[in-house]
RNA sequence: GCUGAAGUGGUGGAAUUGGUAGACACGUUGGACUUAAAAUCCAAUGGGCAUUAGCCCGUGCGGGUUCAAGUCCCGCCUUCAGUACCA
């Protein structure tokens, strides 16, 4: 019988769906386990080989834990709302529901053919409405909370109500807005709803607010800062402008002292943890007010060095900041405003790009010193960000490099403020063995001591504290899309109002087109059936809007992330339809043990979901505060592309060429001048004319020159003198002499080439490549002498777009499922980026064949119950031992070599031991599972193999009675000697130095030394 | 600039507490089987000198600790990833 991969692995994928193996109970005798991927968004292109990379290792581990006893839930879902469905129903029309239906089935059945062990029962998709109603829910219950510092945690927004009622909000300490304002009981009382309401807003978890928000026009939507990538959007490229827009926002920023704190108590990467560390950038310092002369206004800024308070010898706001101008003077006006207008029209990109250019104007103002009262020059510089502390820094050019070289710039003085420290080098300077000078009562004190004192002194003039700032902003919350999760929100007098969670899920309307309105409204303007009845609870035509009992509904949707904030948690209890999930099911799994995802979603969707679930925590919905105990960033599969190289014009050189102009006839070209002809025909140079190229440029002389080294062969003659010919006449033209002299001179640009046209050899199939494309239809290629065309070879992250994709299909096709598991595998350490080669997948494609062969012969299965020899026992164990461990530390690749040394030992052996290959077949099915359900199978047994135990291993197998000494000397290696484990040092110096070879090597010379490691190793030093 | 990770054969990568560097594969070369190819099997494969033994060099670079360093310490270089006028 031979190993019919594709037959077995059908089968046996058949068995698992039909007999329902891998589905998880909610409640068990076992211990549990739960292990989650980080759910996929179903693209149109389908899978590629670096997807399933995590789900494989995810995979082995579930199926692992469950032969080792557990109570095991593995599920997997579909993050299904997003952008590209979006994009492509406006361009088709197609409904994104279909889209998404077709890319699910893809996707699907993609991932049943790697043969997951996953709880399909428990799937979920983001965009069905029994999911995205939960999703509505938890927004209503961020609307309804408040964040208290007093009990540091959410509460419902009615405690707050009673304590307004009560005592106003002078006691209140809250996370809230920067500008709510003092009220008292009474004051309170006598608001009407909507001011209540107004007031409220300012307190909510989730809050509508006029934000600055990052404005992609191309896109029509707002993207959230981990959205764009160097000042473009990450989708697409696009460029984002700032605006001013009313959104909902996610107060996150109440969280982050916990979000920083928790970190502490989870394993996830160290690489993970301080990129959260870094996006929530705590900084401890004091807030410090000035007041400015002339004004009643006063600056408040925040710095991390209030012990540097005497060196402040200016000041700087943003050039947005609000202050600006009310306090510049008359004389100063025109310059500011050029000024801001010119910062307005630089975006985010310029002013990154730019970072050396010190810019900035004089306001004309002047604050005061809060313990000098010397004057302080007011500046505007857009170094200073207004989306950062307070839009404001106190300049102590002494003490920071960018305050010292603005300083320097606009020749403002700078006072030294520490002893015995050069100005020039005052910013460098190490703050913790300074000492501060010049600066009244701080004068003598060390940083520390000066930063408390500073501070003191600041709280008793009223004009400060220390004060902690953290970089992490409020999320907005709005999308003005389609394809997300729709509010449960309605508008009555412009104020929004919830609607009542029993009335959910409040599903999408259908609209005409999916582009924003005319009026510039988000796409759900476009829907006529969506307004809110109050009366009969019920989504109803626009038209029959009365501000009585109907009113509009919110016309935006919730970003990506809403979705994948909280579905951990539904995986628990998937279909109940009375709560997100119900508490038993919460209890009893808790949290998940093991979470492995991209490192990309570091600080978005890893911020954002530990944000709701601490939330939904106090809330007393989940009964534990972070949802990952355990967390691995699988590294990406690398994809190797093909470039050619597309000449966009030719240099040519020569004395005697005449170049057609248009209109103009031919026109001789001037001696020794050099024409660069344009060339129109799609011309591709071979990879190796690159390297023509690359030696003449690293030769560093004069390309013309080198080029007459060089003899330019026929082959590539003929095709650039069909290129060139029809621009340049040919009556008095010696074409091989001309060619000689023309070059590629950097006029070569790189163009992907779909990795399928390209052979191993890296010679490209120039008729596939052809045919690709119609702009390629007369491409002209200038080969290699035996006219084959070479590819650049570049290895960069896999991606449709760089057409360097490998399909998960075709290698199940022709190796199978097991296979490319092992294979995913055996590339190399989980975490680490790897790129793929196909043909390396011989190797254990190879293996299994070996594996088959072990247990069957023509005539079927060959194991007997013969009694193991002690070899046999031996290969066995030490194999348990070392794949256990492996597993453990989630070293994969380590393992699959580990069973490969057990199968051709094995092999070896000629073993045939049942009491061998069964346990073999046990430790191996996590990685291979479907060969080893089929040998298990062959063994007599009807269940899946997944009910067995994990072999146990035994160490009295490994006891060993000799050790193969290696003999070095002088710490080198030089020959190996058998000798008995219980010897004593004594003996086995005896018996080394007695030998023959030993003594080759000392060549009579006494050894200084003999170091014996019993067990380990011997060195002779002479 | 800062933070994090990593530099080992032609390639992917092993070496778990300092103890035989290059496991296991891919690739390459030679051989067997075959009319031939594929598949399979066997052998060799870090570099150099010798081709029998043997010797020298070798884990990014320069130092150091140690009987012994890919592994530990000090100082650099390079690559990748993240992040940045963060006051």
């Amino acid at each position: 019988m031979i190993y019919k991969f594709n037959e077995i692995e059908a089968k046996w994928q058949n068995f698992w769906a039909e007999n329902q193996t891998f589905r998880a109970e909610n409640n068990s005798e076992k211990p549990k386990y739960y292990v989650l991927d980080m759910f996929p968004y179903p693209s149109g292109a389908g899978l590629h080989v670096g997807h399933p990379l995590g789900y494989i290792a995810s995979d082995i581990y579930a199926r692992y834990k469950r032969h080792k006893g557990f109570n095991v839930l593995h599920p997997q879902g579909y993050d299904s709302f997003g952008l590209p469905a979006e994009q492509y129903a406006i361009q088709t029309g197609q409904h994104p529901a279909v889209t998404t239906e077709t890319n699910i089935k893809t996707y699907r059945r993609q991932l049943d053919q790697i043969g997951f062990s996953f709880d399909w029962s428990r799937e979920v998709r983001t965009s069905n409405p029994e999911y995205y109603k939960w999703t509505q829910w938890i927004f209503i219950q961020l609307f309804e909370s408040w964040y208290n510092l007093d009990s540091d945690k959410a509460e419902s927004i009615s405690t707050l109500v009673a304590l307004f009622e009560a005592e106003g909000n002078s006691k209140v300490n809250a996370v809230c807005d920067d500008a709510v304002s003092q009220f008292t009981a009474e004051e309170w009382n006598a608001l009407d709803e909507k001011q209540q309401q107004e007031v409220l807003l300012q307190y909510r978890l989730t809050y509508l607010a006029e934000t600055e928000v990052n404005w992609c026009p191309a896109l029509g939507t707002v993207l959230a800062n981990d959205e764009i990538v160097n000042g473009v959007s990450e989708r697409g490229g696009h460029p984002v402008v700032r605006k001013k827009m009313t959104q909902w926002s996610m107060r996150i920023s109440a969280y982050a002292e916990r979000l920083l704190q928790g970190l502490n108590t989870i394993d996830w990467t160290d690489a993970l943890k301080e990129s959260q560390r870094n996006w929530i950038g705590k900084s401890e310092g004091a807030s410090v007010t000035f007041n400015v002369e002339g004004h009643d206004a006063v600056i408040d800024v925040f710095t991390t060095r209030p012990d540097t308070i005497f060196g402040v010898s200016f000041m700087t706001l943003a050039p947005e900041h609000d202050l600006v101008m009310q306090i510049t003077t008359e004389d100063q006006k025109a310059d500011v405003e050029a000024y801001i207008q010119a910062t307005a029209k630089r975006s985010e990109r310029d002013r990154m790009a730019d970072v050396k250019t010190i810019s900035g104007v004089f306001t004309g103002a002047y604050a005061q010193h809060p313990f000098s009262k010397e004057p302080i020059p007011i500046w505007i510089g857009d170094y200073v960000l207004a989306g950062y502390g307070t839009g404001a820094v106190m300049a102590v050019p002494c003490g920071d490099q960018r305050d010292y070289d603005f300083a320097k710039h606009f020749d403002i003085n700078i006072p030294n403020i520490f002893e015995g420290v050069d100005i020039s080098e005052a910013a460098f300077a190490d703050k913790a063995t300074t000492v501060i000078a010049n600066s009244d009562f701080l004068n003598g004190l060390n940083y520390k001591k000066a930063t408390k004192r500073a501070i003191y002194e600041l709280e008793q003039i009223g004009q400060g504290e220390g004060k902690t700032n953290y970089r992490l902003r409020d999320a907005v919350f709005s999308r003005q899309r389609y394809w997300g999760e729709p509010f449960p929100v309605y508008y009555v007098n412009g104020m929004p109002k919830m609607i009542d969670a029993q009335h959910l899920p409040i599903q999408l309307p259908e609209v005409e087109k999916y582009l924003p309105t005319e009026t510039g409204e988000p796409p759900l303007g476009n829907a006529s059936v969506w307004a809110w009845n109050t009366e009969t609870n019920q989504v109803v035509a626009n038209e029959n809007i009365d501000n009585q009992t109907v009113f509009p509904l919110e016309l935006n949707t919730m970003p990506g992330w809403a979705g994948s904030s909280w579905y951990f948690n539904r995986y628990m209890d998937a279909h109940n339809t009375g709560a997100f999930a119900s508490q038993e099911a919460l209890n009893y799994w808790k949290e998940v043990d093991l979470y492995i995802g991209g490192s990309e979603h570091a600080t978005g969707h890893l911020l954002y979901a530990r944000f709701w679930q601490k939330f939904l925590f106090d809330r007393g919905v989940v009964p534990v505060d972070e949802f990952a105990k355990k967390l691995i960033n699988q590294g990406m599969i690398l994809g190797t592309s093909a470039f050619v190289h597309r000449v966009a014009s030719v240099n040519v050189h020569s004395k005697n060429v005449q170049v057609k102009n248009p209109g103009k006839g031919f026109t001789p070209l001037a001696d020794k001048f050099i024409k660069s002809i344009k060339i129109n025909k799609q011309l591709f140079f071979t990879n190796s004319m690159l390297n023509l190229k690359r030696y003449c440029d690293s030769k560093g002389v004069s390309k013309e020159a080198t080029l007459r080294d060089f003899d330019i062969q026929e082959e590539y003659s003929n095709l650039i003198k069909n290129s060139i010919e029809p621009f340049v006449s040919s009556e008095d033209l010696d074409f091989l002499d001309t060619l000689k002299y023309a070059l590629v001179l950097g006029s070569t640009s790189p163009i992907h080439a779909d990795v399928s046209f390209v052979n191993s050899s890296d010679e490209l199939d120039m008729e596939a490549f052809k045919n690709w494309r119609a702009e390629y239809k007369d491409a002209v290629f200038v080969t290699e002498e035996n006219e084959v065309y070479k590819v650049g070879r570049e290895v960069e992250k896999m991606s449709k777009s760089k057409y360097n994709v490998v399909n998960p299909d075709n290698i199940c096709a022709e190796y199978g499922a097991d296979s490319l598991r092992l294979y995913e595998m055996f590339l190399g350490p989980l975490e680490q980026a790897k790129p793929w080669n196909t043909a390396g997948i011989t190797g254990v494609h190879g293996f299994l064949k070996k594996l088959w062969k072990l247990y069957m012969t023509e005539n079927g299965c060959a194991v007997t119950d013969a009694e193991p020899t002690k070899d046999n026992l031996k290969t066995l164990h030490k194999t348990i031992k070392k794949v256990e461990e492996d597993i453990d530390n989630f070293s994969f690749n380590t393992s699959v070599s580990t069973f490969m040394i057990a199968v051709n030992e094995l092999t070896a052996q000629k073993c045939k031991s049942k009491a061998i290959l069964e346990p073999l077949l046990v430790l191996l099915s996590p990685y291979a599972p479907h060969i080893c359900e089929e040998l298990h199978s062959q063994l007599g047994y009807d269940s899946s193999i997944s009910t067995k135990a994990f072999p146990v291993f035994e160490a009295s197998h490994l006891v060993e009675s000799s050790k193969n000494y290696p003999i070095s000397f002088n710490g080198k290696m030089r020959f190996t000697l058998e000798l008995p484990l219980d010897m004593s040092k004594d003996d086995i110096e005896a018996a080394v130095m007695a030998h023959e070879k030993t003594q080759a090597q000392l060549q009579g010379r006494t050894p200084k030394k003999v170091i014996v490691v019993p067990g380990k190793i011997i060195n002779i030093v002479g």
